[in-house]
Formats: structure tokens, sequence, C-alpha cells
DNA sequence: GTCTATACACAGATAGAC
DNA sequence: GTCTATCTGTGTATAGAC
């Protein structure tokens, strides 16, 4: 799916250079006028591509959850044991969360910049994709491969803190690649810091 | 240093209403005439409170970062094995962090929103906090408590993942109590999700 | 589909009386 | 220390020509 940035649409450019403005100055910090400097517009001309400024946000998020979903149901498609397959979901989370981090990190962060109405949408579609993960967990739960004293919306939830936490400072720059990132987190969810006896 | 909410003086509202604010809204989305209102104050009263709206997020962050400081000097001051060490070193870390919500949300979320040096400065706070934790993590391995095959600036990051996300969805309202959660957590962070055979 | 021009609300901040 | 009044910049968004 990924474009030649020649022949990429504007549409495609305007959501890009949104989600690095929102994610690098927030939403409200970010104003339409950057935007459309970015893209090589006068202002007005923005609003023939858009509806609003928080359109703009609204689909952001959206689109944001439909490729985590998209992702989720390529991993579960491929099936396996449940602890494989939720080492497979985070590892591919992780993945899509950082290589498309502004998207990520403003669809996290300024869900509180929507309306009432969308954000409640948007909170509900976050929670049907980490619903699926819980299931996952359950799963291996029952199959007696991860522990079962802590409920799976806990492990569900301390899983997600662990990667969700990285987008405030990976760089794509930096030492890890989102690769090696997953496994490092992975591995501590797993197996732990503490040396086994 | 709790004080009836009758004595508290405006400095110390001014500073809680606008974490709060900032928190909710963000810095930019919120504007000194919210944050007036709040206190019953005018708009250009606001002013003989505080220099400047930045100045109030650079004072909330600073403070904030004091405040963990401390929290983690009195809990090294108390001494104690390495691996226990760093468990109520993060235990303590996510009471204040819980407890103090707005101020310590504002804190991680809005550094961005500092000026360049500003940011610099908190950033610098903030990553001298981290380090006295790391080196509590590089003793603990040193004396084999915890597992050697990840630098210690690694399970660090991994560590503050898992505690500091839950800015974000912990609610004083919820299931947990602070106290609760930060086991929760550090149970994860310790022994891991998988069954020890 | 992009432009110039502009409407209009609201932002942060200040002046100066009391 | 708080007020009323106001300055000035910038914000989102629209009108209408090309």
């Amino acid at each position: 799916m990924t474009v030649p940035q020649e022949q990429a649409t504007i549409a495609d450019r305007l959501l890009a250079n949104a989600a690095e403005l929102f994610r690098t100055k927030g939403y409200a910090g970010t104003s339409t006028r950057e935007l459309s400097a970015l893209l090589g517009l006068q202002n007005a001309s923005l609003y023939h591509h858009m509806g609003s400024k928080e359109d703009l946000l609204y689909q952001l998020c959206m689109s944001t959850l439909d490729d985590v979903s998209a992702a989720f149901n390529a991993v579960m498609a491929e099936g396996g044991e449940p602890l494989d397959l939720l080492h497979r979901l985070a590892a591919r989370y992780i993945d899509e969360a950082l290589l498309n981090r502004d998207k990520h990190a403003t669809m996290l962060v300024e869900i509180r910049s929507l309306s009432e109405q969308r954000r409640a949408e948007v909170v509900n579609r976050r929670d049907l994709n980490v619903g699926k993960v819980e299931q996952v967990v359950a799963a291996a739960q029952s199959a007696g491969a991860i522990r079962n004293d802590v409920a799976p919306k806990h492990l569900t939830l301390a899983l997600f803190n662990l990667l969700n936490w990285t987008i405030f400072w990976f760089s794509p720059d930096g030492e890890f690649s989102t690769g090696e990132l997953g496994e490092l987190l992975w591995s501590i969810f797993a197996t732990g810091a503490v040396r086994r006896g």
C-alpha cells in the first residue's frame, strides 16, 4: 500500500502532514495555516479537501484504528497457539504503532480533542481492538500458558502500557528497530526482569 | 503538606486548576480565561499571580519533577537490597504520579509545548530522576537479582513504560487503588506473565 | 481546485483606575 | 490584589473570482 511520494494524493499528504503536526505540536497547537503551508496551498484551498480541522482528527483516529484492526485480523487468521498468537499480536501492534508513529500518537493522545460523540466512537473502536487481544490473553490462560492470578483485562492493560508508551520516546533514528524493541518489550512482559532460579 | 482547600493560597489553586485543564484539554487547548473563571477572577487578575501561560506550564513541570526527586530520595535513604529498593521506587513513583495525575500527565505530555530552552531544562531534570532508577537497576543486576541480558537503560525504559501509560486510563474512581495498581504492574515487570514451570 | 480577500471569534497580554 | 477596558495577533472558516 506504500505509494511513491510523488504520486501521493493530496488527501494522503494532508493526513500525513496533519498527523505529524498534531503529534509534535498537539491538535490545538497546530494551525490550519501551518498545515496548508506544508502542502504548498493557501489556507482556503485546504477546505476543498477537508470539512474542518476536527474532521481531519477524526478521520486520522478512525483510519489508524482500522489499520490496527486489519493487522490483528491478519495475525489471527494465521492461527497458532494462544501464547504465540499473543506474541505476534504484540509484535505486529508495535510495528504498526511505531512505523506510523504520527498517526498513532495523535490517536492516543488527542482523543480528548474530539467532540464527545466522536470521542465515544473512537474509544469504542479502540476497545474492539483491545478486546481481541484480551480474548487471546484469556485463551492463553485457559491453555495454562500464562498466569491465572491476574484478570485477562489487567494483563492486557499491562501489555498495552508497555507497548503504547514507546510512542513518546521511540525514534526511527534511534538504537532500536521496531522489531528489536518489540522483542525486548515482549520478553519483559513474558518472562519479567527477575532472574529465574 | 496537604492544606485544607479553604486555606489553599491562590498560587496553589492556580497550579492545581491549570494542571487539571492542561491534562483534560491540553495546554494549547486551554485558555487563560477558563482558568481565571475557575479561580473566580477576571482574566487580567490572573497576571498578578503568574508571568505568562507558559511560565505556568514550566512551573508545573519543574515542581512535579521535584516531587518525584524528593520521593526517590526518601526511598533511597531507607536503603535495602537493590531489588527491593527498585520495587519501592516503582511503587512510590506510581503513587506520586497517580495521586497527582493532573500535574504528572501535563508534565509528561506537554513538555512539547515549552520553549526549546525550557523543554531542555525539564527533560534534563526528568532524566536525572530516571537515572536514579537506572542506577538501582544496574545494582540489582550486579547483585544477580535481575537479568543481565538487557542493558539497565532498557530495563528502566520498560519499567517506566509500564508505569507512565497509566496516567491515560487510571481513574481515582476505578477498580484499583494506586497501591494495588502499583503491585500489579510491579508483578508483571518482576516475574512476567508466562507461567513458571 | 486554487486563489485573494475577508469575516468574525477568541487568544494572550497590558494599561491604568480603585 | 482586583477590576474594567482594550490592544493586537492569530485562529477557523467562508465568499466568490478565476
